[in-house]
DNA sequence: CGTGTTTGACCTGCGC
DNA sequence: GCGCAGGTCAAACACG
């Protein structure tokens, strides 16, 4: 199934996606931005209030904007849209033609509006008035562009700032995604013989360290035992839920909360730089996991289907009926791996039915197909805000905070739409789909976005491989869906963009079958294709930069928080025992 | 026959 | 210590 989506998502999509943005990477940090006019015309939203709230990029932007409105203003030029790329430099190089322009105050003015006026007035009045008020206007005009200068320097400074923290994080990126294909390795054989603890010390090296949680313990029946130890000796607090045998020889539930970190920034930096020290670094570290909490991310949706696709396969493992809610709780596993750690709950809302909460809990240890990467980053990062948010000080009000700024982030368009819940016993981040914002209707921009898309990309596989009548639902529940699946729709079409790279054995984020082009394309593609996915990768990448700018950006706008709260556990008492459902209700 | 789902049983953590 | 509830396992079953 999934190979049908990615093969016959194919190759229209790619040249249209991935073409318009040659420069690849570079462009996570300025599309979202410059797109919005256009992509996000999908919101129907024209880019209006809500928006605002977008921190730093924003006023870089409308700055920028302003500035480049001023430019065309007085170049009169054509294309505006054309000159979206290289906003401050391009904006310096305009105003400097400008001011040439300018200066020579020569009849025919560019400055189709005041010189249309200069001459009007000019044809009436004597040559000296004209020339003084021409100066004035002149001496007006250098002054503000004196003042453009300057703001363009400021915005240069942004720019290489952001320049900065993007190779930054590239280059960690890149470290990172040389690691994954390590990391693949073990799936495919099932259980490479448990090198556990050497295996961590010495081959797989630090930087392992991290991802390996997720494969290599899930690898090794024992070599999950390692782990286990030392957290059982930091105290173990850990609530992994159940089976201490059984989850060691899966080696998932105990690792996943340390999976769920894998591609944290500081976690995963950390080990880089640490070096040497492994031992005690990892006993560190091992606390750290201890004193984690499993996070999760909850997304509500509104869907008649009966599980939102989000390009993994899943594999149900269980069912069970939660107590408050009629409905039963399904429990799937990650399957486009073997020992991928990754689960997630599927429960219908207790009071609105057609609201389905897919809980995600881990990170996968293996390449994810775009599709499933707008998913993985946007859970990861908002897993990976709530735990750094939460590491330092085991605060509540950290996590608070980062989740509001992941609210923003991940879901620009819907400031109360994310919410946090670091009680006890998981930290959750919720992200809430299921309201309608201001200028709704998306799905057809979604399906705008990607028209040549073939008609089974939009289907909504099912678990068991069905597709869900996702399109045959009211279009309220379509929108929200969408909305949701604006994440795994949009990064169809990059699926579909990147299927001629990754078609193969598919080594997509992973390996850089290449340099890092093809996986650049790709993120270019996914990008150009949806603004949501944008914001996902936005948030992944700030996740990645740094938790405190998050945390701050966040506390800036702690206010934002709203009353959905993702509770764990659901207080009201009923006399469901752990029998297990055979409601086939959600089936 | 392989894969995925169903479902009863089991394990674990937590609260009382 | 006991009971409850959440989470998982694994045999049985269904399906293509």
């Amino acid at each position: 199934m999934d190979k049908g989506l990615l093969g016959g998502g194919g190759g229209g999509l790619l040249a249209l996606d991935a073409s318009p943005r040659p420069l690849g990477f570079l462009n996570l940090l300025s599309p979202p931005p410059f797109h919005r006019s256009t992509m996000e015309a999908d919101d129907g939203g024209g880019g209006g209030g809500g928006r605002a709230r977008r921190s730093v990029e924003v006023d870089f932007f409308s700055d920028e904007k302003k500035n480049m409105k001023k430019s065309r203003v007085s170049g009169g030029g054509g294309a505006e849209a054309d000159d979206a790329k290289g906003p401050a430099a391009a904006g310096l190089a305009i105003k400097k033609e400008d001011l040439t322009i300018n200066l020579l105050p020569a009849g025919n003015n560019a400055r189709s509006d005041r010189s249309m006026v200069v001459d009007d007035d000019a044809a009436s009045r004597p040559d000296h008035e004209e020339k003084s008020r021409s100066s004035n206007e002149l001496a007006a005009m250098q002054a503000e562009l004196g003042r453009m200068n300057e703001e363009n320097q400021r915005l240069r400074g942004m720019l290489t700032q952001v320049t900065t923290s993007y190779q930054a994080l590239q280059m960690h990126l890149v470290a990172l995604m040389q690691q994954r294909p390590q990391m693949m390795q073990p799936p495919t054989q099932p259980q490479p013989p448990p090198p556990h603890q050497d295996g961590k010390a010495d081959g797989a090296v630090v930087p392992r360290q991290f991802l390996d949680l997720g494969p290599s313990s899930g690898a090794g029946g024992e070599a999950a035992e390692e782990p286990s130890n030392s957290s059982t000796e930091a105290g173990s607090p850990r609530r992994s839920s159940s089976t201490g045998n059984r989850d060691q020889e899966r080696g998932d539930s105990p690792d996943a909360p340390s999976t769920a970190a894998a591609w944290l920034p500081g976690r995963a930096m950390a080990p880089q730089m640490g070096g040497a020290g492994a031992a005690g670094k990892s006993h560190d570290q091992q606390a750290q996991d201890a004193n984690m909490r499993k996070a999760r991310v909850s997304v509500r949706a509104r869907s008649e289907a009966p599980i939102i696709a989000d390009g993994c396969q899943w594999r149900k493992y269980g069912q069970k009926m939660a107590k408050g809610n009629p409905c039963p709780r399904a429990y799937y596993r990650c399957t486009m791996a073997t020992g991928c750690p990754v689960r997630k709950q599927v429960q219908r809302c207790a009071e609105d039915r057609s609201i389905l909460i897919t809980t995600y809990e881990g990170t996968h240890n293996h390449p994810l197909p775009p599709a499933a990467m707008a998913m993985a980053s946007t859970t990861s990062a908002a897993a990976s805000m709530l735990l750094s948010g939460s590491i330092p000080s085991a605060d509540g009000a950290a996590g608070l905070m980062s989740s509001n700024f992941l609210a923003r982030t991940v879901l620009p368009c819907s400031s109360s739409m994310a919410t946090i819940s670091a009680s006890a016993p998981f930290p959750t981040v919720t992200l809430d789909l299921t309201h309608a914002p201001p200028g709704a209707p998306n799905a057809v921009p979604l399906n705008a976005a990607r028209p040549a898309a073939p008609a089974p990309q939009f289907q909504v596989p099912l678990p068991g491989g069905g597709m869900a009548p996702a399109f045959a639902v009211p279009p309220q529940v379509l929108y929200n869906q969408s909305k949701f699946s604006g994440l795994q729709m949009s990064s169809d079409s990059a699926e579909a963009a990147a299927a001629a790279q990754f078609a193969q054995p598919r080594p997509p984020i992973g390996q850089l079958p290449g340099p890092l082009s093809d996986t650049v394309s790709a993120a270019a593609a996914a990008i150009t294709a949806d603004p949501n996915f944008t914001v996902a990768l936005a948030a992944a990448i700030t996740s990645i930069i740094g938790g405190q700018h998050a945390a701050a950006a966040g506390n800036s706008n702690a206010n934002n928080t709203n009353t959905n709260t993702t509770s764990n556990t659901n207080n009201t008492s009923s006399n469901n025992t752990t029998s297990n459902n055979t409601n086939s209700e959600t089936q």
